[in-house]
DNA sequence: AATAAATTCAACCGCGCTGTG
DNA sequence: CCACAGCGCGGTTGAATTTAT
């Protein structure tokens, strides 16, 4: 919990091009409560969500009586109010399933989020440091790069995640997958035959199984890590090729990682719209906000 | 029982990106 | 092209809670 504070924000900020804007009243903040909400502003927000719909959320304070600016409204809805947010302990599957999500997209938390249901990305952030960063380095793992941490040690000297990302310092999915595209929506993999199913899976129909599997398995991280994501980097290899031939004409080195071998079938997800991905532009992969009632 | 240290996690902050006029 | 508004993300903070001494 942050110290509820007086007026603290900036009233100015740093354009990328390196000039000032005027801030709006949303930042300023002049007046406006902080620190932790009451039960009462959680529905006063609930109740206005319901009723208008997410959205504007400079606005939203006033327009639903709240002292709050708006970006602490939206903090509060996202990672706390809506009623798809799952609470409660992280299930061995769900954090297997972080680990392997972790190793291919880095801190891109909010992507990472997107493919566990009802987990927020403050949530998994939040255990990454607090839990699986340290689990990671009493195993000799870097959590950063996920390799070990004593290069002249251990088995896992050989068991160098085949699909990491070759270069970790570039937590970029985009340039790492810049080879090729992904487009759910045309992919030639059938739907039904690439099944997200949590806890923790993705499958493939022809029983070979890539990567995200069986969660509940009990080996270590490091067998883990060799196998089943050597499948699973063909798996994504493949995808990405099958799918880079089919749309060359496309302009834009764009992919839809998670959207493409994450999302399928996930009850999480809607019908995949556009699935184009760009790395400045995770909307395009965001699970679809929590339907409200009308 | 009291205190200190460690841990957890909700909330805040600053930055960068996109859309609009 | 530029300025601005709005939003979303990742990093960080620090109060509350738990554990150790």
């Amino acid at each position: 919990m942050r110290k509820p504070a007086s007026s603290s924000a900036k009233a100015m900020k740093k354009t990328t091009a390196g000039t000032t804007t005027t801030k709006t009243p949303c930042c300023v903040k002049i007046g406006l409560k902080r620190g932790p909400w009451t039960a009462e502003e959680d529905e006063l927000l609930s109740n206005y969500i319901h009723r208008e719909g997410e959205g504007r959320w400079r606005t939203l304070p006033k327009r639903a009586g709240l002292l709050r600016c708006g970006k602490s409204c939206r903090l509060r809805w996202m990672n706390y109010l809506r009623p798809c947010v799952k609470r409660g302990q992280i299930a061995p599957d769900e954090e297997d399933l972080i680990l392997r999500l972790h190793r291919l997209l880095g801190n891109r938390w909010s992507l990472i989020a997107g493919r566990i249901p009802g987990r927020t990305d403050n949530e998994i952030k939040n255990y990454w440091n607090t839990h699986l960063s340290k689990k990671l380095i009493s195993q000799g793992i870097d959590p950063r790069t996920h390799k070990p941490l004593n290069p002249s040690s251990s088995k896992l000297n050989n068991c160098i995640p085949s699909c990491s990302n070759p270069n970790p310092e570039n937590n970029n999915v985009g340039d790492y997958f810049q080879n090729g595209y992904v487009h759910v929506q045309s992919a030639s993999i059938d739907h039904h035959h690439l099944q997200y199913q949590l806890p923790g899976t993705l499958a493939v129909n022809n029983g070979c199984s890539a990567g995200l599997l069986n969660n509940n398995q009990e080996e270590d991280y490091d067998m883990n890590c060799c196998n089943g994501d050597d499948v699973f980097s063909s798996f994504l290899n493949s995808l990405i090729n099958e799918e880079a031939h089919q749309n060359e004409q496309m302009a834009d080195p764009l992919v839809s990682i998670s959207s493409s071998f994450f999302g399928f079938g996930t009850s999480w997800e809607s019908p995949l719209v556009s699935s184009t991905f760009s790395q400045n532009d995770p909307k395009g992969v965001e699970p679809p906000a929590c339907t409200l009632p009308q």
